[in-house]
DNA sequence: ATTGCAACTGAGAATTAGTCTCAATTTTAA
DNA sequence: TTAAAATTGAGACTAATTCTCAGTTGCAAT
């Protein structure tokens, strides 16, 4: 379970388990799909749970180092975070028309890569890969909504 | 030759083809490795070339959306650019230790992700891949030196 | 349990990347 | 040559993230 994976990272690098920590892994844990730090930290205010930005901005570098969460889309100006625990790693697709973000994961592809590591002597321990370009119903060049929300569905997708 | 081809996606886009245009497009392509938008507005100042840092930020994403330069780096914290044009696309390899950038380039890696895009019906357009690990020399758990500069070898190299 | 101390915290100041504004200027097509 | 539309620079502005520092807390060793 997350608390113990993290607890142990944290022992292993002489840091602490505080509850700001505890308070912060739970809530990413809640969450289904995206997140940032801003809107990471509105959450938790409304429930009233109490942690400064500062313990946010210090503690999600921790949990991105635990590989309990992931780093995506960065194209956007401000950084976006899943946790990857349970669920796994997977890559995006993003439609520069309309925002939707189709989650993909090819075994095939983590393969290859693994490979192109193995061949540079190179230890990959996580990657970002981010397709942009234009979706199903973008590519017919029509305008629509930048609105909705996080709907899960098959094959992953997301609007936003 | 890419001031041609600037040129041509410009006039295509009803936009035009100014001097401060024209500088910014020769100074990108005087560069071999990665650079930002900071870095950019630094060297020409040093240059005694004079454009604003507006014009840097306006002009940076016409030459992205022109497919002159590329995206790179998205884990850290400001864009990361490089110009293309010539030496094709490519990927990375990030160290997380020493820094230094390996880069890659795979058919295979490039045709499944055709692949997949057609799979979810996807016109992709640009991508990013990063990988972050340990170089071989980092494996070894050795403090390295974080400095050094753009050194050109096969399989193409970087220090920063 | 107590203790010592290094790590941690919150609040808000500081920094920084990137965007915006607007009057003056320049490119371009006719 | 001209007029319209696009562009420019300078600096104000915004938003994200980092820093500072004094008071607090987790935890390993007593």
């Amino acid at each position: 379970m997350e608390k113990q994976v993290f607890k142990e990272f944290l022992k292993k690098k002489g840091l602490k388990f505080t509850k700001e920590r505890a308070v912060i892994l739970k809530e990413v844990f809640s969450y289904h799909g995206h997140f940032d730090p801003d809107e990471l930290l509105t959450k938790m205010r409304k429930k009233g749970l109490r942690v400064s930005k500062a313990s946010i901005y210090r503690t999600l570098p921790l949990l991105l180092e635990s590989g309990l969460i992931e780093e995506v889309e960065k194209i956007d100006k401000h950084a976006h975070y899943e946790h990857t625990f349970g669920h796994g790693h997977h890559d995006h697709m993003i439609c520069m028309k309309c925002g939707k973000v189709i989650e993909l994961f090819s075994d095939a592809l983590e393969g290859l890569q693994e490979e192109l590591c193995k061949k540079e002597n190179f230890k990959g321990i996580r990657h970002v890969l981010e397709i942009r370009g234009y979706c199903k119903k973008c590519i017919g060049d029509r305008k629509i909504d930048i609105e909705g929300r996080h709907d899960r569905v098959h094959p992953t997708i997301f609007h936003r």
